[in-house]
RNA sequence: GGGCCGCUAGCUCAACUGGCAGAGCAGCUGACUCUUAAUCAGCAGGUUACAGGUUCGAUUCCUGUGCGGCUCACCA
């Protein structure tokens, strides 16, 4: 049986063959780039500008052939590489014996070669390269995907993300666009003097959040880690250690559901900043994502779905407590405890988990209600302390903690305090924390005792800030779905048993 | 985990109510000295995701499985 697929690769097999039948090995160690096929293209405009200039220059370009149109004598591929596209143009009488041989017998659309010759413009004005040699650099055994639709096929572009960024040019922009918005990021705060910090992935308990953690295990000692779930334990011990300005950006792991705003691993920026409170963070987190959107899109307005979003500062500052009672007209306040806001949910008719504490329920409240509402960005102030076991309550207000969640798009992209520094206090919050959780029926975890001796020794007043990175470039890309802005998203297993099983028998 | 939708050539997609599975790109052969989604002539390429069932006949209807998408639940 030969499959289309089969006899595609059969055809590249034997076409390797004939090239090392010849003597070309078709990969080789290296090739010397003169140009890249930008500067190339940057170079031909250069020498029409100044005609005087000198006419034999030469250069070498490398890539993937996109495109051929062979056209008898003469042929046009597309060259692309990093930096762009260039057009490179063979002619019978000039290129070398061997390229033609080469164009002729062994080229196929997705080989990689190097091109050396003239910059020059044909005659429909397209910047192109006379090629003289023609170098294969590495021979391809697989078919692109189709040239004018791309590849569309959702798994395939997760599962095979290279030909993702080969074949979608949207695809590529959006992983450059990442990268600069990173770049951007660790500039801003490292002008503003923070120290980028690199805390441990693997951790003997997982602290900092209540997700569920992965545990894995480590055979020297014998015993189980956790992969974090967030930075924040390990960047207030640099806090304590005098580090009075401290970010890091790393991967966070939660074994929790996946969704389009959910990938079990994720990018978190931290930052904590000594002597400053959550009014300090809340204004230096609205001028990082402005400034951060002039600098990569050279704009603060983005297009989010049928949105427009402008990351102007001031963003807007509402009452937690206040867009919950627009939202879904229920005023927390009046609830003091978990079984009387469950009875007022319920009463508006909400199906509500019994096991769910109190700061569980209003969180289930601001995101059905309240979340979906906030498209411009919006800082949510004042949660309860019942949700927010490592901020410091409000001096006016024993119930509130001086806290904001940063949202946009129908998104939280930020989560910041004013970090509760008084070891004592801490330590009852984690006890009533360990309570609620053993209510809930969740695994409990043991208190963070190492960290509560950190705080001990004396941690200044401190704001501290999270930020989750892949929403902020979804917001930034305009991307609906967190996959489309982590290169290698996490995705079901694909399973080949029952294919190996029909196989034997 | 639940609901809905999808899976046809390497890729992008067709195929009316159940009646011979079809294009374009990519590939192969040939023509062509400026093309750029090159063009023209020809060739080849299919376990219609998989396993069953109904039927004279199934890509189409039914059941199950796999994979995926969306959504709900879960997720401070």
């Amino acid at each position: 049986m030969t499959s289309r697929a089969d006899r595609i690769n059969r055809q590249r097999l034997e076409k390797l063959e004939g090239l090392y039948d010849r003597g070309v090995n078709p990969y080789p160690h290296r090739y010397r780039c003169s140009h890249t096929t930008e500067q190339a293209i940057a170079l031909l405009k250069q020498i029409e500008e100044n005609p005087t200039e000198e006419k034999a220059v030469e250069v070498s370009v490398a890539g993937r052939i996109m495109s051929h149109r062979p056209m008898g004598k003469v042929a046009f591929l597309d060259l692309r590489d990093g930096s762009g596209k260039i057009q490179i143009y063979c002619h019978r009488n000039i290129l070398s014996e061997d390229s033609l041989k080469l164009l002729k017998k062994d080229l196929d659309i997705g080989d990689i070669v190097g091109a050396s010759g003239k910059p020059v413009r044909t005659r429909s004005g397209e910047a192109s390269i006379e090629v003289k040699e023609l170098t294969m650099l590495a021979k391809s055994l697989q078919p692109l995907p189709e040239k004018w639709h791309g590849l569309s096929d959702i798994d395939t572009r997760y599962r095979q993300r290279y030909l993702d960024l080969i074949a979608n040019t949207e695809a590529r922009d959006i992983f450059l666009k990442r990268s600069q918005i990173i770049t951007a990021i660790r500039q801003f705060l490292n002008q503003r003097g923070f120290i980028e910090a690199e805390t441990p992935v693997l951790q003997p308990s997982a602290g900092g959040a209540l997700a569920q953690p992965f545990i894995t295990h480590q055979h020297a000692l014998s015993r189980d880690l956790y992969l974090r779930i967030a930075l924040e334990l390990y960047l207030k011990r640099l806090i304590i250690g005098g580090f009075d300005r401290v970010y890091e950006l790393g991967r966070i792991f939660r074994n929790e559901g996946l969704s389009t705003k959910h990938n079990p691993e994720f990018t978190m920026l931290e930052t904590y900043q000594a002597y400053a409170d959550y009014n300090d963070v809340m204004n230096m987190l609205e001028e990082m994502v402005c400034q951060v959107s002039r600098q990569v899109l050279g704009t603060d307005t983005v297009k989010f779905g049928d949105n427009t979003i402008s990351f102007k500062p001031p963003w807007q500052r509402i009452e937690l407590r206040q867009a919950i009672i627009e939202h879904a007209g229920i005023d927390f306040e009046e609830h003091p405890d978990a079984g009387s806001l469950r009875a007022k949910m319920a009463a508006r008719g909400m199906e509500v988990d019994p096991e769910k504490g109190r700061g569980r329920l209003i969180d289930e409240l601001l995101s059905t209600f309240v979340e979906p509402h906030l498209v411009q960005p919006t800082f949510l102030l004042h949660h309860p302390v019942d949700m927010s076991p490592l901020a410091k309550l409000k001096p006016d207000n024993e119930h509130l903690v001086e806290r904001f969640e940063a949202f946009a798009g129908g998104m939280e992209i930020a989560n910041a305090f004013t970090e509760l520094n008084d070891p004592l206090e801490q330590r009852k919050r984690f006890i009533e924390q360990q309570k609620s959780r053993q209510a809930e029926g969740e695994i409990e975890e043991a208190v963070d005792e190492d960290f509560l001796l950190a705080l001990e020794y004396g941690m200044p007043p401190t704001g501290g800030l999270g930020v989750g990175i892949d929403r902020l470039v979804m917001l930034l890309t305009g991307q609906t779905s967190i996959r489309q802005v982590i290169l290698f998203p996490q995705l079901k297993e694909k399973s080949t048993r029952d294919k190996g099983e029909r196989q034997e028998s």
